[in-house]
RNA sequence: GGGCCGUUAGCUCAAUGGUAGAGCAGUAGGCUUUUAACCUAUUGGUUGAAGGUUCGAGUCCUUCACGGCCCA
């Protein structure tokens, strides 16, 4: 129980499983109550008095009960959850809409912060006098992120959708009459169309000096403050509009992972690939050992699946004869959620017909090297990343798995790492789960990834993968206990996953008999056995290699983010309550 | 899933178990080249939720929610 709000309108809000529920307290106390409070109340008042199901309840303070009938529940009400300043805020725009149009849309503008600060930015070039000379005027719209009021005459810095941020000079006596008075009353947040000439302040700013200046927005909502900004993670990630507003390199993320999937797009389609949409609902799930949600259709009655992998059918594609096709686009994978791990998330997968795992790595280099002298502001092809400096220049390392194991774990060199018995004692003795399932292949990426993954700084294409763990790649012609099969580790972490196409359908529907056992043995990740697929490299797949590689944690590197969610506008969260 | 940490005003943060505070934002007033503008006054809190210990809990204990980091 606290006190009446002033504006009359108290209420009990009760937060409940389906809505909001506002309740008026006979002395108009108002309480909010959690949602674990309600269910008790429920519980000890026995039946539920209103037509609804809600119990009364008793106003500590005035020991009145509710009116049953006088729930309050306007969709207002449901939604807003006023505070002080957001009262405030909208007893102007009460005003606003009182004196006619409070969302104006007829302001139109002719020039941006960044375009007039990249041509007058400079005052070697443009000093004052030459600004004067200019006799032209500009029009720009922005939100207003900071006030400074003087008096008759104010300074104001708005940021419009070029992301700069540009001051204006308002002056009462240049402005129309009252308009100065009513700016004034303005918030930091609203949005205002501004026409005026360019000027420069004392201290040398490029800056507009108003002549007309209209509200085009009302901001209900206070915009956090202007010096640390918003800090915290947790409202960045749910409210991302709000931290696009007040954190530039927030943007500039977004900027970049624009510019590297615009790269990869016009690397691939100079060589020849056509971009190509295949379906996201999946009756198999399949091209990739993850586990997949899972989905409803409701018209056919049949459960669908998010696809982990667009893999099975580009390889159709290729069947078909579109011998270079690729996908940019979402992948959904039913796990858990990391700093590493979104359940959703983008990969470029590509196939070459004709072409195998060394031309796909040849490739690989050849494009991410286009992809980060893209990226503004990386020069030469070094990337800080973390406390690292990553050198995408340089011709990229290539080592085997068991070269690299070895390299890292020299006391293995006794050891024959095909034995699956010598290497699970290993793994146990090293504290790592092992399943009686696995054969040597599975053991000895285990080992990798446990000693030496997180090793893997600078970029380096590891090769000689195991087959037992490459259910879709071809079988090496020399060691068939091998795949032609590499990935690309960069700063510790799988960038690239490519490989030399299993086109032999009777090798794959045996692989894919493999994953069914294991499947029914309780590996939730293994796959599917496609059918289809089968049926499609019966007609005869082109020789081919395919690759997929990661956009988000390629993005990661190349705006040093730690975290997946730094790169996804909207990384998954649980529900707020 | 496990461990550690966090959650206090709109935002950023304080508060040896003893009256919940500051800066910014807001409100009112002053100030016609300021720039974290300045000066004066002032409003604003169920301290994430629920229990418990205590004469007394923001602070100690338990459980829960959400988040962060590390591990699996």
């Amino acid at each position: 129980m606290k006190r009446p709000i002033s504006a009359g309108v108290a209420r009990f809000a009760i937060t409940c499983s389906t809505s909001r529920v506002s309740r008026t307290c006979a002395l108009g106390w108002s309480a909010r109550i959690p949602r674990k409070s309600w269910m008790a109340i429920s519980m000890s008042l026995s039946p539920p008095s209103s037509r609804l199901g809600w119990p009364e309840l008793e106003c500590s303070r005035c020991k009145q009960m509710t009116d049953p009938n006088n729930d309050g529940n306007t969709p207002e009400a449901a939604a807003t959850e006023d505070n002080r300043l957001i009262a405030e805020r909208r007893n102007k725009l009460g005003e606003l809409r009182a004196a006619g149009q409070a969302y104006p849309n007829d302001w139109r503008t002719d020039s941006d912060a960044a375009t007039l600060l990249a041509d007058y930015g400079d005052e070697e070039t443009w000093p004052q006098q030459a600004l004067e000379q200019l006799q032209q005027d500009f029009c720009l719209a922005g939100r207003i992120m900071s006030r400074r009021i003087m008096g008759k005459a104010s300074f104001v810095h708005i940021q419009d959708g070029s992301g700069e941020r540009f001051q204006l000079y308002l002056r009462r006596d240049d402005l129309a009459d009252g308009v100065y008075q009513n700016f004034k009353h303005w918030d930091i947040g609203d949005i205002v169309g501004v026409r005026g000439r360019l000027m420069r302040t004392r201290t040398g700013e490029l800056s507009l000096h108003a002549s007309q200046l209209r509200l085009l927005v009302k901001s209900l909502r206070p915009l956090p403050e202007k010096w640390h900004g918003l800090t915290d993670q947790e409202m960045r990630y749910r409210q991302r509009y709000v931290d696009l507003i007040v954190n530039p390199d927030v943007r500039r993320t977004f900027e970049v992972r624009s510019h590297v999937v615009r790269a990869i797009r016009r690397f691939l389609d100079d060589k020849g690939f056509l971009e190509v949409e295949t379906p996201m609902m999946h009756h198999i799930p399949g091209g990739a050992t993850a586990r997949p949600f899972i989905t409803h259709h409701n018209a056919l009655g049949i459960d669908l699946y998010l696809r982990v992998a667009p893999e099975l059918h580009l390889k159709r594609l290729v069947v078909g004869g579109l011998e270079r096709v690729y996908e940019i686009n979402r992948n959904f994978r039913n796990e858990g959620v990391s700093t590493r791990h979104n359940p959703e998330f983008t990969m470029l997968e590509f196939y070459w017909a004709h072409a195998d795992y060394h031309d796909l790595i040849a490739l690989t280099q050849e494009m991410l090297r286009a992809v980060v002298s893209s990226v503004p502001g990386l020069s030469e092809g070094r990337v800080p990343y973390q406390d690292e400096e990553i050198d995408f220049c340089s011709g990229f390392r290539q080592v085997s798995v068991t070269d690299a194991v070895l390299e890292h774990y020299p006391e293995l060199a006794a050891v024959d790492l095909r034995d699956a018995q010598a290497l699970a004692a290993i793994c146990r003795e090293l504290g790592l789960h092992v399943d009686d399932a696995w054969g040597w292949g599975r053991l000895l990426m285990e080992l990798f990834e446990y000693r030496v993954e997180h090793l893997l700084i600078q970029p380096t294409f590891v090769t000689g993968y195991p087959i037992e763990v490459s259910p879709l790649s071809r079988r090496n012609d020399e060691d068939p206990e091998l795949a032609d099969r590499f990935e690309l580790f960069v700063a510790g972490r799988e960038i690239a996953n490519g490989f030399s196409e299993l086109n032999d359908p009777e090798d794959q529907a045996e692989r894919f008999r493999a994953q069914v056992a294991a499947r029914a043995a309780g590996d939730h990740e293994a796959m599917h056995f496609d059918q289809d697929y089968i049926r499609a490299l019966e007609y005869g797949m082109p020789p081919a290699a395919g690759e997929g590689i990661g956009i988000d944690r390629l993005v990661m590197l190349l705006t040093n983010s730690a975290s997946i969610r730094d790169v996804l506008l909207f990384p998954y969260l649980r529900p707020e309550h």
